[in-house]
DNA sequence: CCAAAAAGTCAATGAGCGTTGACATAGCCG
DNA sequence: CGGCTATGTCAACGCTCATTGACTTTTTGG
């Protein structure tokens, strides 16, 4: 069956011995895991296959499972990008991008899927209230700035995460006309987040 | 240990044998475990004995769990409260319901975890596309009608369980001033998708 | 060139869980 | 009352997976 495992992998340089490399391939591997499938359904042998190494190597570098989540989520969320976030088409430039293909911007894809993962697996949602605080909600109040941030930087959470959540169920790509109303109605969305003050503000008492 | 358990239980009294109660007190259990748990982390065993029988009966009754999951995940979606739906305020009230306690309307805010649980979990995922399109979607772009009500209920969808993400997340209650915006805010965005045409539309070219 | 340590592999262990068939008991019908 | 069937229980099997310790191979330093 697997004979051309057997036979193809050995073609492949067996792979200097580097424990710096192999460390941080594992760790890529356990990222791109652990968005994909979450902390409960990724499995620690396909994460060190996929880093070409094998399972009790997760074990002598990270110490186990947890271990090894809670550094790649830290990972993932150590380069935060709110920084080179443009302010002007950040509502339209997002919602086009949640709205369609995920190829635009993968690095981010991934983080978010993380986070979005992490949030909803109830082994790991404990561990990240205060992660999120600090490395994520954080970052969005204080680029958005301005009044309520904290309120608007939740909202804005809220409805980034949540998109992603329509996007992950919804199989089918958006059609033409109904994509463009879908990134008219997020990116507005957005924009009036950006927008401390909501000009046309009109909360039902 | 658990001798409590053990002298307390038979308190009960033994059960009368009835199919019928078995089988919807199995049902019930488990909406509730994979609404809190998700699919890959509920426990038959658990499910079962929150109904206070013995786990074989799954199988003799739903086949196994897959099974027991797909029809309770349609049982949740069966009775859908779109009908019942307040226009008028009804971006006040589930924006208040987002914010708080899901105590106020736990059939709901139950019914909605489930679908979100199933919609994060890569086991179930490929199984929701279709089921929430009819049960979940429709009713909400019918109840929206109007103009692009696809993209309108998308979009809903996506900051309803955004929101849901959000709170789950947040371990801390919301304080007075915060969650006053947060309500106005999130209000603001359901009132804007419920109203149809949005009067002063202002999105990035 | 050679030992010692670092880097990597292998196989076994044990826990958790879904599944399954044999067994027990209550309710019903003759 | 006596057997039959529906209902419910029990114990065991098999699988997946994280963990772990013993083993092998590469690298390094003298």
């Amino acid at each position: 069956m697997n004979d051309i495992d057997l036979i193809v992998r050995p073609q492949t340089a067996p792979r200097k011995r580097d424990a710096d490399a192999t460390r941080a391939a594992i760790l890529d591997a356990a990222k791109a895991q652990f968005a994909l499938l979450g902390y409960d359904c990724a499995v620690l042998r396909d994460i060190a296959g996929d880093a070409g190494v094998d399972v009790a190597l997760v074990k002598r570098y990270f110490g186990g499972k947890e271990a090894l989540f809670l550094e790649a989520l830290k990972a993932s969320f150590g380069t935060d990008g709110t920084k080179e976030w443009d302010r002007a088409n950040f509502g339209h430039d997002t919602a086009t991008m949640l709205a369609g293909s995920p190829h635009r911007n993968p690095d981010r894809t991934q983080r978010f899927q993380f986070l979005l993962r992490a949030a909803t697996s109830p082994t790991t949602a404990p561990l990240l209230s205060q992660l999120v605080q600090e490395r994520f909600l954080a970052p969005i109040r204080h680029w958005l700035g301005g009044t309520a941030a904290d309120a608007r930087a939740r909202v804005f959470a809220a409805v980034y995460i949540g998109c992603l959540v329509e996007r992950l169920v919804r199989g089918d790509a958006l059609g033409g006309a109904e994509r463009q109303a879908y990134i008219a109605r997020v990116a507005g969305i957005f924009a009036a987040l950006v927008a401390d003050p909501p000009e046309a503000k009109e909360t039902t008492a």
